[in-house]
RNA sequence: GCGGCUGUAGCUCAGCGGAUUAGAGCAUCGGUCUACGGAACCGAGGGUCGGGGGUUCGAAUCCCUCCAGCCGCACCA
């Protein structure tokens, strides 16, 4: 189905272009009418002629009349008001789509997301959080909308940090190590062995010499150095069970695996020129960047110590996922503070031509969790907090609220839907908010079951849902025809035909709070519907048309809470 | 110093490809309904959109400037 927005604008899009090819018309969500068209206005001034002239003679050419009355408004805008019969047919045409009228892309794009990359021997904490939930919906978005996702978890499991781990792992016992390791109890084992780095000289110097033996491709030391990765795998995979992500072990392909690559990328930077030696670092200075002293910034791909710099295995990695995996599109789902150093390897890699102009490449940047105090989020020892502590916490409340209610589920079943709130409540809290602000993690608010929370999205739906059950035989979306004669019914019609244009301007701006905004709405437009319109004890062809709305109602909000990563149970 | 981000109702946030009266949630106050799940609905109060200047018929939205705060700025990722 071609959705009513498109329809709309299609129609005035025609003629705005026998105006002026190409001209805008600049087509909103109103509340003057359903749709407004402002296009007129900057239309006419690029003429230099009166607007409602313009307005008149689009209004001439355009057809309208089976969509839509339009009225001509103030210095010339135009209202829109959808036509009953065509909003008839365009819920008809959703009722039977399993997509909503959401329409898949035409040309799917390879769409290469890096997202999550926790650190190997660090525990996950909040600062995982947001690149973990906002690039899963993200995939899951691309996904629906017909995009060949190719999802990268660039896990920090090298570099020089694991000399002294792997030592420590020696000190503390491999066995017993796997045993921490694997309950999740990571921060403790990276912090004893910083400690004893920074304390103990001679741990300092075998850990020096790990590290080279590490880089040296030392069998026994790469043995040790699996272990720490695989126990730490293995935890993050816990971790995103947990969470509902869907990120596969096979998507994790950390730094180690670029490896063999940096040299190459060396040596080709070089080769094309680029390479600068400056402080005994090997360097390429892209233009227009600059450092405190107002001297070009260097992008250092391999150290005074001969080692490689995370600039190399991101350069590395780029031009491997551009010319081995052939993305179309490649996103940096990476907090905010490394825009600056994502720039920078951008703009080499443009230099180097590894980067064709034909491919998108963008961070998808985000700001911080921030605490109760509006600084960084941290534990009340000023430590960073563990994901699942949140995530616990989350479930707790989300029991204790169950309980509260009275909920008549126990057992699995009861934790099931605790799980289920508690990360709702997290992750909407986090993508319903715009992605490159700092939020203030509040947990009280964001399981709350009323305002702008996911529990109350959920609620919506279950509420939906109980309708069907209350029904007490199976109901089918039949040949139900939509009269829309309540105003509530109308408001809330409108508000499903929107789901098109939301998703598709939600993720073509990679920004997943716009679709939580509509998803919010409607489940607005519903409860108010819901007050002002009896389903059940309405009678025939009034039923039909109240019981389809609240079928469209459910799959909207399903649909919707489904490719941001959010369940929508059944009950609550 | 350079670059980036932020400043909208008491609190948390939308809106910022300019456009007709600045929105929501929470909180507050007042109503509704023997209630298809009250975890509801309806309404009210509350904002010089950080200050100032400019562009425009029209600016929360674009430009400049100032103030306040956060972040980044060469060998950790």
């Amino acid at each position: 189905m071609t959705s009513t927005y498109e329809t709309l604008l299609g129609r005035l899009q025609v003629a705005f272009d026998a105006v002026e090819s190409g001209a805008d018309p600049a087509l909103r969500t109103s509340d003057r009418g359903d749709y407004q068209a402002n296009g007129v206005m900057a239309l006419a001034k690029r003429l230099g002629r009166p607007p409602r002239d313009v307005a008149d003679e689009i209004l001439g050419v355009a057809q309208l009349k089976d969509v839509a009355d339009v009225e001509i408004a103030g210095p010339g805008f135009l209202n829109l008001t959808l036509r009953s019969t065509f909003l008839d047919e365009q819920l008809r045409a959703m009722a039977t789509d399993s997509r909503l009228g959401v329409a898949g892309v035409t040309s799917p794009k390879r769409v290469i997301i890096d997202y999550s990359a926790p650190n190997v021997a660090k525990e996950m904490h909040v600062g995982n959080l947001r690149s973990t939930v906002i690039g899963d919906a993200l995939a899951r978005m691309s996904r629906f909308a017909g995009h060949d996702v190719v999802a990268r978890n660039h896990v920090g499991d090298w570099g020089t940090n694991f000399g002294m781990l792997i030592e420590h792992l020696l000190d503390r016992g491999e066995d017993r190590v796997g045993a921490t390791l694997s309950i999740g109890d990571l921060d403790v084992f990276y912090k004893e062995a910083r400690v004893k780095f920074d304390a103990d000289s001679g741990f300092k110097e075998r850990s020096r010499l790990r590290v080279v033996a590490l880089q040296g491709g030392d069998p026994e030391t790469l043995r040790l150095w699996h272990v720490l990765v695989d126990e730490s795998l293995a935890y993050f995979n816990e971790v995103y069970t947990k969470l509902d992500v869907t990120l596969k072990p096979s998507d994790v392909v950390g730094e180690s695996y670029y490896n063999e690559m940096l040299e190459g990328v060396v040596q080709d930077l070089d080769e094309l020129g680029l390479l600068v030696e400056s402080e005994g670092a090997l360097c390429v200075f892209p233009p227009g960047f600059q450092n405190r002293e107002g001297e070009p910034l260097p992008l250092i791909v391999r150290k005074s110590d001969d080692g490689f710099g995370y600039a190399a295995s991101d350069l590395a990695a780029l031009r491997d996922r551009v010319a081995t995996l052939h993305g179309d599109e490649l996103l940096y789902v990476v907090g905010a503070p490394q825009a600056q150093h994502l720039e920078m390897v951008f703009a080499v890699a443009r230099l180097a031509h590894w980067l064709p102009e034909t491919v998108r490449c963008e961070q998808v940047a985000f700001g911080n969790v921030l605490g109760p105090d509006h600084k960084m989020f941290k534990s009340r020892a000023g430590e960073t907090v563990k994901l699942v502590r949140l995530l616990d916490e989350a479930i707790e409340r989300a029991y204790v609220i169950l309980d509260e209610r009275g909920t008549d589920l126990d057992g699995d079943a009861k934790l099931h839907l605790a799980e289920q709130i508690a990360r709702a409540a997290i992750k909407y809290a986090d993508l319903s908010t715009e992605r490159q602000h700092d939020y203030v993690f509040d947990l009280d608010r964001m399981i709350a079951f009323e305002g702008d929370t996911g529990p109350y999205l959920q609620y919506a739906h279950a509420r939906l849902r109980s309708i069907f059950r209350r029904l007490g035989e199976p109901w089918q979306p039949g040949d139900a025809h939509f009269a829309l004669e309540a105003k509530a019914e109308r408001e809330l019609a409108l508000g499903l035909l929107r789901l098109p244009e939301s998703f598709n301007s939600s993720l073509s701006s990679l920004q997943p709070h716009r679709l939580c905004t509509y998803l919010f709405d409607v489940a607005q437009r519903f409860t108010s519907f819901y007050d002002a319109c009896p389903v059940l004890s309405a009678e025939g062809a009034l039923r039909e048309e109240r019981l389809a709305l609240c079928d469209l109602t459910a799959r909207t909000l399903k649909l919707g809470l489904g490719v941001l990563g959010i369940d929508a149970p059944e009950r609550m």
